[in-house]
DNA sequence: ATGTGTGCAAAGCTTTTGCATCATC
DNA sequence: GATGATGCAAAAGCTTTGCACACAT
């Protein structure tokens, strides 16, 4: 009742920007334990619903599914991913990204009509470069 | 007793079979249905262990989780995908993966030690272009 | 005989949904 | 009051797993 109306929904503007703050392209369950301290009445099925929503609206993207849990971002610039075998983490890519030649490519070889690209690099993080030099102690850390 | 050994297991090979005789990129429910007439006792959970099975052995490959399901791959020769947006198919692309530059560029952009590349193309397809042209008739055929 | 592969059914896990309630305007 | 958001718990849906049995060498 501040005059200003209340940005609709407190929880969802919380969500994006639990979303916007973080460079970890959370999980729904991360965004949620990231946000349960200070909305301790939060529930799961709410940060689905928005996460959800949010994508839809064009405020925040999906990374996809990644091993097993869908991925969310907050950076809407257009750039590609790196998942780390070591640790898991994602971590941005602002130079992976095909250009309009390669898009143009793909057009004429498929006949397709190209609407976005996704890219997806895998290999080790700059932590996890000497844990895997070492030997092979590098299987299973969180 | 044909002196030759059986291959170890006829519907793991069978199953592999299937995968390489299509460019389809099926899931694993798809793979099911397609031996399912040949091998009447076959169960799904024989054809995920083996799918499985198969990716890690380097037979076959995964595209990831595609729409809900995990998508498989019986060509092994590196390359992207393109998924089509009006009916769903997933259509092979030779051309739009990164070269050695961009990988080096991601290198050196984030000090990760690059492993491998997955690139997802969205899009539509050449049957679904002019049904998309006409009008928004496109929505949800299978 | 021994080690693998398989079918079936149950369990697992992430994500979605229904419904009653609460907040907002 | 009406519309939209949320919590809770149940449901859904894909994938994995346990176990007993069958098959291959």
């Amino acid at each position: 009742m501040q005059g200003k109306r209340e940005n609709f929904s407190r929880k969802r503007a919380a969500i994006l920007a639990a979303l916007r703050g973080t460079t970890q392209h959370p999980t729904a369950e991360g965004v949620f334990n990231s946000l349960k301290p200070q909305y301790p009445d939060l529930s799961l099925a709410t940060v689905y619903r928005n996460l959800n929503r949010l994508c839809e609206t064009g405020q925040a993207a999906s990374l996809g599914v990644i091993g097993g849990y869908e991925r969310f971002d907050g950076e809407l610039t257009p750039h590609a991913h790196l998942v780390c075998a070591g640790c898991g983490r994602v971590v941005d890519v602002f130079r992976g990204l095909p250009g309009q030649a390669q898009l143009d490519a793909v057009s004429g070889e498929t006949g397709c009509r190209v609407q976005g690209v996704s890219v997806l690099y895998t290999g080790l993080c700059p932590d996890c470069i000497p844990k895997e030099e070492q030997d092979g102690t590098a299987e299973d850390q969180l």
